[in-house]
DNA sequence: TAGAAGATAGAACAGTGTTCGTTACTAAAA
DNA sequence: TTTTAGTAACGAACACTGTTCTATCTTCTA
């Protein structure tokens, strides 16, 4: 029972403790163990923290503390903080499904996609900011890309114009929703910085007329918006009829 | 000599040192003091490490410590590093000069308007973290925002629409600059998780080509857009011609 | 000249991500 | 069955972060 690995001191008090602790709960807890943490178990409970106090309460001793561990223990499973956020990100992108291109209603498709990514970065709120502190090179967004570049190029979109309108539409959607949690998360506390519409009305009429003459004449339209008809009216925009005029500058 | 506030302890051993220390160096100490800090000198030393040594590393220590101080010093002036974030970004936007609208050339302007905030953006790499984190409610950013609706409102474009886009656009710029500056601030050690073009064109081409088709069809086409070819791009699809026809869904 | 006000710091607190070294356990080899 | 290698788990610590409390010091005003 003494230790044999090496000679060292005659065991410490909380080694001791420690010993006494586990003699004390053999019954379930030697069968069963811990249920040992694996990337499933970390990925999960790190989305459920997400879902419920936001991205910024995300840290690794919150993540460790809700397994009953130590930030150390997850370090065996995720090489880094930024490796785990991808791996949030990556799980959320795989729950996108993406349809079979149907070259007449291409619009209606691409849109729809975009919308469940707002859907699932609203959901979980602040995350998208995961999307932009990193490369996006993992796997499950290569699938959504690929998705939305089949339904463009099966609709008949020039490639270049594809490809750089599913960047531009993808960064739209990590934005907008970036913005967007932080209108609508902060909840329990509401004496936030950010400002409800009505609010932000009464500020924008307190400007001075003859420096903000457009902004105080439409403080309605610019705080406007806040269901989907903002966001549908961007995507409207980017995957417009004009991107099938291959109308681009003449470089190969 | 003797501190006579509260009678507390005969002076502790720092105290002394310090005093010794403060005795030591009388000569142009004393006269010239130590140029008082101001918001104007915090907000220039902070510019000043975004600029060289990226976003990421702006920490209250690190301004302080380049201007020879303590973080609580900066208290005084700031309330937060929040704060000092959105003063930043007010100071980029006071540089954006507006043009007078001229309804010809409505696009030309607004472009260069966005070009302009992209170009701060991209000097202080990942500045624009801080647009993405708080609402934009700054005046420094209203004028812009003024300036911008000013040009489309001139030129025709209606209210909503105009509102909106510009949001859109905003949104997007601020993206696109933070996932720029990833690309190529990094700079030192080029181990980094950003690929350059060539690296990233041969991972594209290890994908399986089954469940891939697209993707590795055109790597070409989705790595293209370096330079200012991708951001020019999404410009012209949300300041298109078809903002002037009033086709917004049937509300206030 | 005395007093009040405000800026300047030092020290500390509660967090963060990450690493080191040591245990404890599991599963394969002798 | 016993031994051994490999690896997961974990406690403690390090170097940071933003922020606040307190005390000192400077400077302007009455």
């Amino acid at each position: 029972m003494a230790k044999r690995t090496t000679p060292g001191d005659p065991l410490s008090r909380e080694q001791w403790a420690a010993q006494i602790a586990a003699f004390e709960e053999p019954h379930g807890a030697r069968g069963a163990r811990k249920t040992p943490l694996s990337i499933e178990r970390i990925l999960d409970t790190a989305l459920q923290i997400v879902e419920g106090e936001g991205f910024d309460a995300l840290s690794m001793r919150r993540v460790a503390t809700a397994l009953q561990t130590g930030p150390a223990s997850l370090y065996a499973h995720v090489r880094n903080k930024g490796e785990l956020d991808d791996l949030l990100i990556g799980k959320l992108c795989a729950r996108v499904v993406l349809p079979t291109p149907d070259p007449r209603q291409w619009q209606r498709q691409i849109i729809d996609v975009c919308g469940q990514l707002r859907e699932q970065f609203l959901r979980y709120p602040g995350i998208s900011r995961a999307t932009l502190a990193t490369a996006p090179n993992s796997l499950d967004t290569l699938r959504v890309s690929e998705g939305m570049l089949a339904i463009l190029l099966c609709a008949g979109v020039p490639a270049q114009s594809a490809a750089w309108v599913i960047d531009a539409a993808y960064l739209y959607v990590t934005a907008y929703s970036l913005e967007s949690s932080l209108r609508n998360q902060p909840g329990p506390e509401l004496d936030n910085r950010v400002l409800d519409r009505s609010e932000t009305i009464e500020r924008l009429n307190m400007l001075p007329a003859n420096s903000f003459p457009y902004t105080v004449a439409h403080t309605h339209e610019l705080t406007a918006g806040e269901g989907n008809d903002r966001f549908n009216f961007t995507l409207g925009l980017l995957f417009s009829d004009s991107l099938m005029s291959t109308s681009l500058s003449n470089q190969p």
